[in-house]
DNA sequence: CACCGCCCTGACAACGTTGTCGGCATGTCT
DNA sequence: AGACATGCCGACAACGTTGTCAGGGCGGTG
C-alpha cells in the first residue's frame, strides 16, 4: 500500500444522493476552511514535519470535509523530482496471455514503488509504436517499457537524451542502446528441437511468427543449430514465418503436411501458433501421430490430448525483472546498459514425445 | 491515429551515441530558438488557426531540432476542459483472460478518443480498491471504469459529486448510482442449467466464485431458478462458493463427487473454476461421464476432450460498451444512469451434452 | 538585558502551459 | 482621406502545487 503518499482517507462523507456536481476542492479551499495558509496544507498533505499537532488535525478535518484529492499533475509540475508516479508499457497486445502476464508482473513492481501503469497495444504496427511513445512522453510517464514491433528504434535516442529511462522486453530493439530483458530464445528453441530429435524425428517443421521480429529469427536460428548439431537435413519447405494468428498457423501446418515428404514433428514458435497447430492436427485426426513442441506455455496445455510439450517462458518474471530495472535506472541513470536473460524450461507433456510414424526418414 | 492532437513528428534526429542527458525542451526553448513568442509556439503545437505559414514552419523546425514534446500535464492544468486524456481501469486481475479482454476493449475505444488507459488489479482486496481509486483520482484520470470488489462503493459518491465520471463493469456496485455494464448472469446461468436438465441430469452441482460478489449471487439465482422451473431437487451439499482459484475448484469438485449422492453434472460459474473442474474430472478419468457447463468461454475449450460446453460472455464487447458509455458521459454528464446488459451465448461442445451415467436420479 | 538559535508559519515565485486581451499592420468601405 | 474590420502576434495572468526564504514567538545563554 505504498500509494499512501498521496492518499487521504475520506472515511465518511454525507451521501446526499443527487448533490449538484461541484468541481474538485483545491488546497486553497482546504486552507480557507481550516484557516491556515496554502503552504501549511501542502505540508500536512505531504506529511512534512514541523507542523503543530493542532493544525494537522484542523487541516485533515477540512480536507476530509471537502473530499480533497491532491492534484498529482500539478504537484509534479512544481516538485523537484518531476515524477508523475506513472510508467508506460507498450506491448503487442494486452489481451494476449503472454503480454498480459508481463503486464501483471510490471504492475506488481510498479505498485511497490507507488507508481501506476499506463498500457497500450501495438498490434505489430510501427506507426502505432511511434505514436504511442509520443503520447506517453507527452503524458510524462517516468519511464517506458517497450516490446518493440517496428523494424527500427533509432527514434528513441532523442527520448533517451532527454533523460527518459527506457527498458525493452521480449524483443531486441535496433538502432538504440537500452536495457533489454529477453528469453533465451535460441537455446530454448534448440532444446525443444533436440527433444524432438531425441525421440527419433528427422523431418521437423518450423512454424515461425512475425519475420520482422528478433524473436522469430533467434528461434529459427536455434532450430537450425539443433538440426546442424546432429547433421539433420534442413529443407526450406519445412520452414515458414509470419503465422500471425492461430488461424494462419492452422493453415500453414495443414499445407506442410500435404508436402510429398511432410514433417513428422513441428516446432511452433509462439503461443497462438502452437494453438493453431494443435487445432490443425485435431482437425486431421493426427494429434497422436505428429509431434509438437511449442514455444510459450499456455493455460490448459496439459489437459489437451495429448498434453502439449512446450518450452515455457516465465512472462510474469520477465515483467518483474523489467520493471525492477526500470525503477533502478530511475535512481541511478548512469549505470551501463545491460541485457538480461530469463531462461525457459522444457515441459514434457506428451505431444513432444510421440515417435515418428514413418521411420524411413 | 487520433493521438495526433499532441503528437509532433520528429522525423530525424542526430543520434550522437552518448550525448549528455539534458532535460526536456519547453515551449520557451522552442520559442527562443524560433525567435517568436511562447504563445505562438502554443498555437502552432495545437494547430490553432491564425499563424502565418512562415512562422509555422520556423516553429516546427525548432521543435523538431530540440525534440520538443508538449507537456500534457501542464497543458491540462491550464486548459479549459481540464482533460488529461487518460482513463482509469480497475479490475480483478489484468492477467486473467476475461479481464484482459475487457481491458483491450476499453483500450480500443479510448484510443479512438485520443486517451490512454491506466490499469491496475484489485485481487479481491477492498483496501486496494479504495487506494487505487484515490491514486487514479490524484492523477486526475478523466474517468474511471471499475469492476468493484469491495462489499460497498458508497465512498464513490464523493468522487461523483466532484464530477468524476465512473462506470462499473461486470459487477454491480452497492451504495452508489452509476452506469453499469453487465452480463445477463441470471438468465445465462439458467440457460446453462436448463441445458443440463434437458440432457437428463437432475443432480447438478454448482461451483461458485467469490461469494461477496454480485455475479456469484446472480449466477446462483439462475441455477436455482432453472431447477425450480422443472421441480428438480436442490441440495445444499451440491452448492459451494468461493472457489477462488482453479486449484480450489479442483478440490471442491473432487469433494462433491465423493458425496453419497454425487452430482452427475456441474455448472461452474467462472473461467478459472471451469478449468479446475475439467482438471478434476481428468484426474479421476471421469471426463466422459460427468457433464460440465462452464460460465465464461476460454481459449482451447473446444479442443479439450470432450470439448467444454460454455455460456460465453463477450468481454471485449463489454469493454467497448463500457468505454463508450464513459466517454459519452464525459460529454453529457447529466444523462440518467443506466444498466446495460450484454447477452451470453451457449456454445455446446460436448461436455454439456453427456447424459447422466446413473439414470436412477 | 541583549543576543542567539530553534520551532512554527506564511508570503512569494516558479513549474509549463493556455485563455484573454490588446496592439500593430494591412486591407476595405464610405 | 478617414473610419472600420480583419489577420496576425505577443504580454500577461492563471491553473494547483512546492521550494525558498523571511518573520514572529519563545526559551536559553552570556
Amino acid at each position: 500500500m505504498r500509494y499512501s503518499r498521496f492518499v487521504m482517507t475520506t472515511l465518511s462523507s454525507p451521501l446526499d444522493g443527487a448533490g449538484a456536481a461541484r468541481s474538485r476542492a483545491t488546497m486553497r479551499d482546504v486552507a480557507a476552511l481550516a484557516g491556515v495558509s496554502l503552504k501549511t496544507v501542502s505540508r500536512v498533505v505531504n506529511r512534512e514535519p514541523g507542523v503543530s499537532g493542532e493544525l494537522v488535525a484542523r487541516v485533515s478535518r477540512a480536507a476530509e470535509q471537502l473530499d480533497y484529492r491532491p492534484n498529482l499533475t500539478a504537484s509534479n509540475l512544481r516538485r523537484a523530482d518531476r515524477r508523475t508516479g506513472t510508467v508506460g508499457l507498450l506491448v503487442e497486445d494486452v489481451a494476449n496471455p503472454f503480454f498480459a502476464d508481463i503486464h501483471r508482473g510490471v504492475e506488481d513492481v510498479a505498485r511497490r514503488h507507488g507508481a501506476a501503469v499506463m498500457a497500450a497495444s501495438l498490434d505489430g504496427d510501427p506507426e502505432s509504436e511511434r505514436d504511442l511513445v509520443a503520447a506517453f512522453a507527452s503524458r510524462r510517464v517516468d519511464g517506458l517499457i517497450l516490446g518493440p514491433t517496428a523494424r527500427e528504434q533509432g527514434y528513441l535516442s532523442a527520448e533517451l537524451r532527454n533523460g527518459w529511462p527506457i527498458v525493452c522486453v521480449d524483443r531486441v530493439p535496433r538502432g538504440v542502446e537500452v536495457d533489454v530483458v529477453l528469453t533465451n530464445n535460441r537455446e530454448a528453441t534448440a532444446e525443444g528441437v533436440s527433444h524432438l530429435l531425441k525421440h527419433g524425428h528427422r523431418r521437423i517443421g518450423f512454424i515461425g511468427g512475425d519475420s520482422r521480429l528478433s524473436t522469430a529469427h533467434e528461434r529459427h536460428a536455434g532450430y537450425l543449430a539443433a538440426l546442424a548439431a546432429v547433421g539433420a537435413v534442413v529443407r526450406d519447405e519445412w520452414v515458414t514465418f509470419d503465422a500471425l494468428t492461430a488461424e494462419g498457423s492452422t493453415a500453414m501446418v495443414r499445407a506442410m503436411l500435404d508436402l510429398p515428404e511432410p514433417p513428422t514433428a513441428f516446432l511452433t514458435a509462439q503461443n497462438l501458433i502452437t494453438m493453431g497447430a494443435v487445432r490443425a492436427l485435431r482437425e486431421l485426426g493426427r494429434q497422436h501421430e505428429v509431434a509438437v513442441v511449442g514455444f510459450d506455455d499456455f493455460m490448459l496445455a496439459d489437459l489437451l490430448e495429448p498434453g502439449v510439450t512446450v518450452v515455457a517462458q516465465d512472462p510474469r518474471e520477465m515483467g518483474h525483472l523489467t520493471a525492477e530495472i526500470l525503477f533502478r535506472r530511475l535512481e541511478h541513470s548512469s549505470e551501463p546498459v545491460r541485457t538480461h536473460v530469463v531462461p525457459c524450461r522444457l515441459l514434457a507433456r506428451g505431444s513432444g514425445e510421440i515417435a515418428p510414424a514413418d521411420t524411413r526418414g
